[in-house]
DNA sequence: ATCTGATCATAC
DNA sequence: GTATGATCAGAT
């Protein structure tokens, strides 16, 4: 199934997501004639990129959702043998500067998450990484009251870093999405409002959302 | 066992 | 550095 062109409608994305459920990584690997690496610590990206490849996502680093045309962005999401995520689900990098008339409605939380492909994988480290097997897909809208929690947690947020205050915000701050450090390491530097109004350097950060959210999004699709 | 801050690879 | 794809691993 060495399918590279882009699925014409959500449709056909999703048979192709469907289709690719059930299997192991390893297998999905070999139609692709990747190699499976030893372990995800140097290839933190490799299921993501393997994912991409088998559903037609549009590769490269554009700053954009995988399926623009569908209107779909493509996540894939480390859980256990019960289902619940493992892993906090990257959105995009947060505004430090010139938030100022930032809105929700416009924000690029609510663009990226306006329509979701979750791709659940086996993520324990205890199952090797090509033996691990792929879920049903689920294709999620916010509903509005999920909507509305992460309205909710963005405005204080940047509220907060409006203010000045990026400093003392910690991935504890919001219900359904966190604000946490998405770089290279923590050397690297971003600029930033101070609380005196100047500009100043900080580390740079993401918005993430938290594993009890997308459990309950997991749930929910598989519930009926 | 879970969470939070830190980190890894790659393209441009 | 910023953007893509995320998970790691020490602290709690």
């Amino acid at each position: 199934m060495n399918i590279h062109n882009s699925p014409t409608s959500i449709e056909e994305l999703m048979d192709r997501a469907v289709g690719m459920a059930g299997l192991s990584l390893a297998q999905l690997a070999a139609e692709h004639s990747l190699s499976v690496p030893k372990d995800l610590r140097r290839d933190k990206g490799w299921i993501g990129q393997l994912m991409e490849l088998e559903l037609g996502a549009s590769a490269g680093s554009k700053p954009q959702q995988d399926f623009l045309h569908l209107g779909v962005e493509l996540k894939t999401i480390p859980v256990d043998d019960t289902g619940k995520p493992l892993e906090t689900t990257y959105v995009c990098v947060a505004p430090l500067l010139d938030t100022t008339g930032l809105r929700w409605h416009d924000s690029l939380v609510r663009h990226k998450l306006q329509r979701v492909l979750w791709i659940p994988v086996q993520g324990s480290r205890d199952i090797p990484l090509g033996e691990r097997r792929i879920g049903m897909p689920v294709l999620w809208q916010p509903t509005p009251a999920e909507e509305q929690s992460l309205r909710q947690d963005w405005e204080e947020i940047i509220e907060l870093i409006a203010l000045g205050k990026v400093a003392s915000i910690s991935a504890r701050h919001g219900e359904v999405l966190q604000l946490r450090p998405k770089a290279a390491n923590s050397r690297a530097k971003t600029e930033c409002i101070r609380e005196d109004g100047t500009i100043g350097l900080t580390n740079p950060r993401g918005f993430y959302l938290k594993t009890a959210f997308t459990q309950q999004i997991l749930r929910a699709a598989f519930a009926d």
